[in-house]
RNA sequence: GGGUGGAUAGCUCAGCGGUAGAGCGCCGCCCUUACAAGGCGGAUGUCCAGGGUUCGAUCCCCUGUCCACCCA
């Protein structure tokens, strides 16, 4: 076998992306495609839901950064002056505790090394290691303007973040209160009630006990029996609650619980609301320093709120004989010490759910504790309206339901974090008057009093709330006067997962209505979960994560199983990745991820990721490739040129795939824009294999050897048409291959100049394709070639069926009614079809084919809309019968159901005209063919 | 406890009032000078169950079952 560059072919045989990808995507940022152009009416911006700055890419960021960058080239190649603006933010909690790690190997603490010196070292690593994800971002091929790059800890990022701040606080949005918090015990920091995340259907202990009970004068009253998951807390108890209505304990009230092990008398209280009757023993113990409901009862009831807990999680003072025990040793403690006393009543297996830290995995302890919160409800409002009056879109349409139910629910923001690393706040407290100074600089006095003695909030923010101005944040605000900000803001699409639809989405929403007076998006478009192929979530511990870079350059079966092995996952996981994939992964190349991505509805809330799919859209690369490489093959030599303008055309097939070209190119065109990328890669993937490859290419094969020079050069006119067309309509999608093959496509010099950089035409800079400007739709070309495509079907049916090999050539007999559109096209065009089925056609009069087995020997017949031909040579009359009575079956089947309705008399009357007139003649043609393959079943005996 | 989404071919999923689709897999045949990462042909479905609306329901409505996610 020749190899397949032994020849003069332009193009090697398969398609490899590798170094073509690295090429080009350097070719295009140095010659500044990336940075928007400032000119123009038209702008469209998209700013990045910022990765951590710890983060590596993962297929969520390969998802949204695939979607991102589609929207972004197309609306480019449309004209707009496009800016997609990079960034990363300083995900607080993450970075330190990744930091803190680092310190730890090295035998020390941020404590140990100051909070300034730990700052400086975050900032080191930052430096060294915090670009990763942007090297990352670039194998996905993003069109991002890295010039205009964002860090939200960048100093004038800061700016906007103290400015956000003060102007909240002097507007009375921003306050400090003392309330139940979400403690991080282990990262030591509150959390916002959306960080905290619960573990559901966890197996726990009901553990029940009891108290003494005393009535006001101290006489022995008996005891009650309350139950807890948290036995510790009840150090912290300050109530003991019966339900109001309860008559098992109506001679309680007024008495008070003898705390067992601190010098306490807590009051049995009533309450109706904290209390179910039903639940447990129907008494509850109160704990308002240590859990929300308790709390809501203590501020009911006026109780004292005693704090048990340290910030680290041991306990504290109050907790007497177990102060200084970590909260899970005193949990057990204290039952033993209750069972010692005689005051254990034993414990039920108990299904609970678990408040969990969405940062460092350890369960949550509400705690009192004071923070600065956001007043969200005036914010709220207005970030209801824009979604309530289109201002805003929320797609999939679905989500706007969460989101109200969010915002209509909403609960104030707890901002404050006790973290070194990250924006700080503000706040200034004098030490003379207690004034708290919040200042856009840092005071020399107290604005109040004027002492000096200021102490500066310890706190940081956040990260949340720098995020949540990142859409004019990065363009320049707090300055109204940036350009940047007045060209590109409000931005047009923001695309991201679901995930942080709260996080995120709606907070930027209610920062960009209330600092710019103006939604910051008009789109907001949210992706599904990546997952595996079984549809579970992608982790470390289940060792089936799958790293975008690997599907990208490949990777085998050993490395896969290292890195998830060294990523901490169980063996199950290592055995389900041996198992899936024993092979590991080729190298499918960034287009092909992307295309893969792009295919999964938006509709779906899981992206269930295949390989095998990634691998089709390897193939679909490679038969690009290949076609490309049959035109460029056929063009070598010719002066056809690509011109942007859709060439003339007279032969059928030149007209069909021009034709079909439009109806892709509207495809494509209203996919992207109705946010529906599947639809328009489907399209063009469509296009492109089942078109173009399979049916054009192969029609101008004969058009190309044609004696009519005319005929030759319109043919190589469209196929480089239709080449470069394609290219363009695909380059959003596979922005890599696209162009690798667009440099090598003959074009006018003209045209080749691109939109905006006349000295290195690229397709990404050329206009985007449209069915009005770059193709021609033909219906009546359509119609004639899909009557040529079912004819040409039905004789390689025939010659499958009847093993006849395609080098064998056959004769194919055939008649027609005059006047038929299929007998008049199969006429002009039987040259075309002679070589695409390697047979000879001979046009018969009728009554010849009326009895095939007459006049020809053996024949099979078959019969498509209009036409009927006989192939002889057929040896096995067997399998014609069956071929035929396999056919016959699926029309009788086909006219049983048009023939139910025609036959029932409400159909006929009530359903549309035109769909009943389609149906009766529907049923006319099976029927035709039914008496026909009747007929010859008939002869065949 | 409240909410949202899903259940369609062996697998992963589109579709959505008018005779069920794709990719992969499966079964034949074929190295056909663009492509074996390919070509040609073929098989495959109680569209979760039960009711209702309709001339007509996989699609709309109700009820139920199971799964996923979110909120408390």
């Amino acid at each position: 076998m020749s190899d397949a560059n032994d020849d003069e072919t332009l193009l090697p045989k398969t398609y490899t992306p590798a170094e073509a990808e690295a090429r080009w995507y350097d070719f295009w940022e140095s010659s500044g495609f990336f940075s928007p152009t400032g000119e123009g009416e038209k702008t469209y911006t998209i700013a990045i839901p910022p990765p951590n700055v710890t983060g590596t890419l993962h297929m969520g960021h390969a998802c949204r950064t695939t979607f991102e960058d589609v929207l972004t080239r197309y609306h480019r190649m449309k004209g707009y002056d496009a800016l997609w603006i990079p960034g990363t933010d300083h995900a607080g909690i993450a970075t330190q505790v990744v930091v803190e790690r680092l310190l730890a190997r090295e035998g020390t603490t941020r404590h140990e090394l100051g909070r300034e010196a730990f700052v400086e070292r975050v900032w080191e690593w930052k430096r060294s290691s915090g670009g990763r994800i942007y090297e990352q971002l670039r194998k996905m091929g993003s069109s991002c303007d890295w010039t205009r790059a964002r860090f939200t800890m960048d100093p004038d990022l800061s700016v906007a973040v103290r400015e956000a701040f003060v102007r909240l606080y002097e507007q009375g949005l921003i306050y400090r209160g003392t309330r139940l918090v979400n403690w991080d015990v282990e990262t030591q920091t509150v959390l916002s009630d959306l960080e905290v995340e619960t573990q559901e259907n966890v197996q726990g202990e009901l553990f029940e006990m009891a108290y003494p009970v005393v009535d006001a004068e101290g006489n022995a009253r008996g005891e009650v029996v309350v139950a807890t998951t948290r036995p510790e807390t009840m150090l912290g108890d300050t109530a003991l609650a019966v339900h109001p209505d309860d008559e098992r304990y109506a001679h309680l009230h007024g008495c008070f619980g003898k705390h067992p092990f601190v010098d306490r008398l807590v009051p049995i209280i009533t309450d109706a609301e904290l209390v179910d009757m039903a639940f447990g023993t129907g008494v509850v113990k109160v704990t308002p320093a240590h859990d929300p409901n308790d709390f809501a009862t203590g501020k009911r009831h006026g109780l004292e709120e005693i704090n048990i807990l340290n910030l680290d999680g041991t306990l504290n003072e109050n907790g007497g004989p177990f102060a200084g025990m970590e909260r899970f040793v005193a949990r057990r403690a204290v039952k033993a010490k209750l069972d010692e006393l005689g005051l254990a009543r034993g414990s039920k297996k108990h299904v609970m759910t678990l408040p969990r830290s969405q940062r460092s995995g350890t369960i949550v302890e509400p705690m009192i504790s004071t923070q600065w919160f956001v007043k969200m409800e005036p914010l709220a409002g207005p970030a209801i309206a824009a979604v309530e009056d289109g201002r805003i879109q929320i797609l999939p349409e679905d989500w706007t339901k969460t989101y109200f139910h969010w915002l209509r629910n909403i609960q104030d923001w707890c901002i404050s974090r006790q973290l070194w690393w990250g924006h700080a706040i503000p706040a200034f407290y004098c030490q003379a008057c207690e004034h708290v100074n919040v200042t856009r600089e840092d005071p020399s006095a107290c604005a109040k009093c004027g002492s000096a003695d200021l102490v500066a909030d310890p706190d940081v923010l956040d990260t949340w709330f720098s995020s949540a101005l990142w859409p004019f944040s990065t363009l320049g605000w707090p300055n109204e006067d940036a350009a940047d900000l007045r060209r590109y803001y409000p931005t047009q699409d923001l695309e991201t997962g679901y995930d942080i639809l709260f996080f995120w989405v709606a907070r930027m929403i209610m920062m960009g209505l209330h600092f710019m007076g103006e939604v910051p998006f008009s789109r907001v478009l949210l992706a599904g979960l990546v997952t595996d192929e079984r549809g579970e979530k992608m982790s470390k511990v289940k060792g089936n994560v799958i790293d975008p870079l690997d599907v990208i350059s490949g990777t085998s079966l050993d490395a896969l199983v290292t890195k998830a092995e060294a990523a901490g996952s169980k063996p199950e996981g290592l055995s389900y990745l041996k198992k899936t994939y024993p092979e590991g992964f080729a190298e499918y190349g960034t287009d092909a991820l992307r295309m893969t991505l792009l295919s999964y509805s938006p509709q779906s809330r899981r992206i269930a990721l295949s390989l095998k799919r990634v691998e089709g859209y390897r193939n679909f690369s490679n038969k690009l490739w290949n076609a490309a490489r049959y035109a460029l093959m056929k063009l070598e030599g010719s002066d056809a040129r690509a011109s942007g303008a859709a060439p003339a055309a007279s032969a059928l097939a030149n007209r069909w795939i021009l034709s079909r070209l439009a109806h892709a190119l509207d495809a494509a065109g209203e996919g992207v824009d109705g946010y529906r990328l599947d639809d328009a890669s489907g399209a063009l993937y469509h296009f492109v294999w089942d078109e173009l490859c399979d049916w054009y290419l192969e029609l101008s094969k004969p058009l190309l050897e044609s004696e009519d020079p005319a005929v030759v050069a319109e043919t190589r006119a469209v196929l480089v048409h239709v080449l470069e067309t394609v290219l363009r309509a695909l380059h959003p999608m596979m922005p890599f291959i696209t162009e690798e093959i667009w440099q090598r496509v003959p074009k006018d010099t003209a045209y080749a100049a691109g939109l905006r950089r006349a000295d290195t035409p690229s397709v990404m800079v050329m206009p985007y394709p449209t069915a009005a400007t770059d193709a021609r739709a033909d219906a009546e070309a359509e119609a004639a070639l899909d009557g040529l495509k079912a004819f040409i079907t039905s004789a390689r049916s025939v010659r499958a069926e009847h093993d006849l090999p395609r080098s064998q050539r056959v004769a194919i007999h055939y008649a027609g009614a005059e006047g038929e559109l299929a007998l008049a096209v199969l006429r002009s065009e039987a040259r075309l079809v002679q070589t695409l089925l390697n047979a000879d056609l001979h046009e018969e009069p009728a009554a010849k084919l009326d009895d095939p087995s007459a006049h020809f020997a053996h024949a099979a017949i078959f019969v498509v809309a209009g036409l009927r031909a006989a192939v002889p040579g057929v040896i096995d009359p067997a399998k014609e019968r069956e071929r035929l009575g396999r056919e016959l079956k699926r029309v009788a089947k086909d006219l049983g159901v048009l023939g139910k309705k025609l036959t029932n008399p409400s159909f006929v009357d009530k359903a549309p005209a035109e769909l009943v007139e389609k149906t009766k003649r529907d049923a006319a043609d099976l029927d035709a063919k039914k008496s026909e393959l009747e007929a010859a079943l008939a002869r065949l005996g």
